[in-house]
DNA sequence: CCCGCCATGTAACACGTTACATGATTTT
DNA sequence: AAAATCATGTAACGTGTTACATGGCGGG
């Protein structure tokens, strides 16, 4: 589960409801995707059972009892085992911005050799790109198309990447 | 299933088999994502079930039989309905990318239309992230990142589409 | 001779969605 | 008064992955 860590991680702002994240997530769907209640209630109770998140309960006067959850000690732990894990290669551009969305849970060196790893990845897509477009072969317009705007989206990547890198030092 | 009309779509290129059509998407992981032997296979299956592609065994002289899917009518009519239907609203970048690599069976008009739809999508998109990026809310470091980097790709998105449509005109 | 590629397939599992069920409070 | 938002949850289903099972062919 990615978006199990994702959540965790997002506990270490502040304590939230699931409705909470679930809002949360909503606004930040076109970037990452947000997953639906019927995935994020069962995630928190499995957080739960596993003892990463506690849970204490609002019933002072309104009525639907806000169950608050707030990542424990071994919740922290266990998210900084999953960002200390190196990405395998290929990961997809979402679980990139996942990660990269809980940078504040990283040192300083630890999102600059983040951000590096991912330079390198996109650079290699990129080679590969320009190596397929380059190549005068018959391709059909549909392909040419798509290649061209990955190629298009890896340029711009790289070009964030260095900037933010740029930044960072 | 989002990858059964796009392996359905694949097939009006030219007739292929399971392990043709993996490894045409394997190189295509970075962009869409491939799908593995598992599901490949049994949507192949699915497809042949449904009357969508033919089947010819060629049994010649190799040993593991290999199986030559082909679209039939029904398939293009299928194929053509799925294109048709006009994307809904938030789609992922990878539906696009599985559409737009199939631009081969649209008309010029209609594939202008489809980039255009998309257009207003991204630039939609772009203004609210550039709402949110110029309110001065104090933001944690990993949301500040991401929603720049939404930015710049969306940014640079547009910059591709209004290139891309300039040239089919 | 072993390894990697060609080639097909199934079963168990993981993850997430959709649809349903319930009900209070706030806004139009 | 109706509609939207707050608030939680479950069950069935869809879609895809992982791991397994099988086996031939070609090159180092």
């Amino acid at each position: 589960m990615s978006f199990k860590y994702f959540i965790l991680g997002l506990l270490t702002q502040r304590p939230m409801t699931g409705y909470d994240i679930k809002r949360l997530l909503q606004r930040l769907d076109w970037l990452i995707g947000s997953p639906s209640f019927g995935s994020v209630y069962p995630t928190l109770h499995a957080l739960l059972k596993d003892g990463l998140v506690s849970l204490n309960v609002d019933q002072n006067n309104d009525r639907p009892a806000r169950k608050v959850y707030s990542i424990t000690m071994a919740g922290r732990r266990a998210l900084q085992e999953w960002l200390d894990r190196p990405v395998e290669p290929g990961a997809s551009l979402k679980e990139f911005l996942m990660r990269l969305m809980l940078a504040g849970n990283l040192s300083h060196h630890g999102l600059v050799t983040y951000l590096q790893q991912r330079r390198s990845e996109v650079a290699a897509h990129r080679a590969t790109l320009e190596k397929v477009t380059n190549s005068k072969e018959k391709t059909a317009l549909g392909r040419k198309l798509a290649f061209d705007y990955g190629l298009a989206a890896a340029k711009a990547e790289l070009a964030w990447l260095d900037r933010t890198l740029e930044q960072l030092s």
